[in-house]
DNA sequence: AAGCCAATTGAGAGCGTTCACAAAATATGT
DNA sequence: ACATATTTTGTGAACGCTCTCAATTGGCTT
């Protein structure tokens, strides 16, 4: 087990017979070089197998190439069981990873205690040893303003996932409401008149433009608020079970229920199934997120389907195109889709 | 948006009118430094808010503190539509952070096309420029011969992730051979007496040891081997599904059966569905796999939960130790856990 | 009190790159 | 052909740390 000896820029220098800088030049990208020469350099570079040390890089005063992204521990899989986790994350690497990739730049995840209290000494930590290019914040960090102002004084360009609106960012997000006015006509197209919505938390932003978007759709086709029921306030299945069981003993339930997340969702293929209530001719049931195990369902579910891998991809490819000193300071609305399985039919009668 | 100074190991030194080795000594945790010394530059460190500039670290030669995790770009969520993607991801990641987090460690992640036969050159690419302190590979990765040469060849201390005995590595994984006998065991106490198994690929190391145990299970119990199908030999819903219709139309078709995944057990609840059978009173289901969601699926799935985070983080922590010049190679079985939920039952009659 | 060993501290070099220049080569205009 | 711009190339310093090794300190022995 012996270390190859790693070939360094001087190495690549001596054998295309130019100097350090010149190499430097060329794998860079940089101008004012002669096309032989850069060739040149190209072979060697190919011929020996040199890679830049990125460490090096980094201390001759360039970019880190590293996007580090912030993750909230609480929505890890550890808290599956307490229904607070998800499955964003494997989307989110994959949309990071793959742009990231695509530059040669590397995605380093660090996973931080939101409810400690110790957000911001953990951050600097994480951002002053690894000194990224970029920061990506994910819910419920992009809406931690103290955060967000830490970054921004840091000189870090940073963006949100999920966040709206506001100041020097990269802000990527979808058109909540205008997926919630889609999915809530579908259902009244259907001839659905009693719409049950679990709602996200009241603080989190796209929560709040879909409840918003929810009232409007409903108050615009004349249906009466008390049946467009707005339950829950978080993202828990069991939340979610006990709004459901409640909503559903009402003298005129809804024949229809829209969930904020999969796991409300799934609450509802469940109480459901309790119920003796069959899916979709005794309820429709539509997700807002479709996550990549929902199309397994039974029945699979219907659902808007959040662009989390394009979000994230979006935020990295800003980040790198700002650390090369180009434009990328802005907000974008990606689009999301609406996925019609098999979970939606005109209610009964 | 001005950059804040970065205090560096020169500051502290200052501040704490020692000499800048002193410093590294302190921060570094090394031996012979005076006690009253010592507190006196953690205050310093503490009051200047001073952080270790990584890559300086790596420059000077010490360790990268990075661990590398490679990780098979056609198992992300962009092919879960295909059925090759799954959500692994979620609870390896959480697993290695956390424990990568514990040593001030961070875990890099990269994307590899292990199918455009460019896996070697993408790996060097990587690990040249970030030169990590060690790599882990997980599946189909762990198993690639060729790859684990070359990184033995570069040195680089290599953790494989469901990969079994065998070199200069650290191994980790869990007891699939007792994992299905005891859930085959478990189907043969209910009084099941044809048994169907959706097994996994044939090259892939833990999908072998299970079609091993599980023969051995039936035929332990004098089960015929015609009364214990096994088909399928990936991991895909849609060849689970049209595997399960050909079991199921068999004159005496199984009254249970083991999936290898988790989307294989899907796909049984689906066929299950179609074919007008109850699970669990006609059909028991048990899966091999058990990712967050599962326990969200109507009926909730009975499963062997696979220990991916801790194994990862295992993985981590041998690679780390290995860094810091202790033992760490050797091969590591980790407990694995059989979730009785609601998908097995006794056969009827 | 001198001598010796261990514990503690510090100084200088080096890691591989990019930066800010300076130098050399080439092109342009008259 | 000459001076002047422009392109191309090279040089030394710097980045922030750890390494190696030398110097200092202190305690113990004799």
């Amino acid at each position: 087990m012996h270390k190859p000896a790693k070939v360094t820029i001087e190495d690549v220098a001596a054998a295309a017979g130019v100097s350090r800088q010149t190499v430097s030049r060329v794998i860079n990208n940089g101008p004012n070089v002669k096309p032989a020469v850069r060739q040149r350099v190209e072979a060697m570079v190919e011929q020996l197998g040199y890679v830049p040390n990125l460490s090096a890089r980094r201390m001759g005063g360039a970019r880190s190439y590293l996007i580090l992204s912030i993750n909230d521990r609480a929505r890890t899989f550890e808290n599956w069981t307490s229904g607070r986790g998800n499955d964003w994350v494997d989307q989110m690497l994959y949309g990071g990873m793959s742009e990231c990739e695509r530059h040669n730049y590397h995605m380093v995840l660090e996973l931080i205690d939101t409810d400690a209290g110790t957000t911001i000494p953990q951050i600097a930590r994480a951002v002053g040893s690894l000194r990224p290019d970029g920061v990506i914040l994910t819910p419920p960090h992009c809406d931690n303003l103290e955060l967000v102002d830490w970054l921004e004084r840091q000189g870090i360009p940073c963006a949100r996932v999920g966040h709206y609106e506001g100041g020097n960012f990269v802000d990527v997000y979808m058109d909540d409401e205008g997926a919630m006015r889609e999915v809530t006509r579908h259902l009244l197209e259907l001839g659905h008149r009693s719409i049950g919505f679990l709602a996200g938390p009241l603080n989190y932003g796209p929560s709040q433009k879909r409840r918003k978007a929810f009232r409007e759709a409903l108050a615009e086709a004349g249906i009466p608020p008390e049946a467009g029921p707005i339950g829950a306030g978080n993202f828990y299945f069991d939340m979610a079970v006990s709004v459901l069981e409640t909503m559903l003993a009402a003298p005129s339930p809804p024949t229809a229920i829209i969930a904020d997340n999969d796991k409300m969702a799934f609450a509802a293929l469940h109480v459901a199934a309790d119920l003796g209530l069959k899916v979709p001719d005794d309820l429709s049931v539509i997700s807002f997120e479709d996550t990549p195990g929902v199309r397994f369902s039974v029945p699979p579910l219907t659902a808007i389907r959040q662009p989390t891998a394009a979000m994230i991809g979006k935020a990295c490819a800003q980040l790198i195109a700002l650390s090369k000193g180009e434009e990328g300071m802005g907000a974008f609305e990606l689009p999301y889709e609406f996925v019609v399985r098999a979970t939606t039919k005109a209610p009964r009668g």
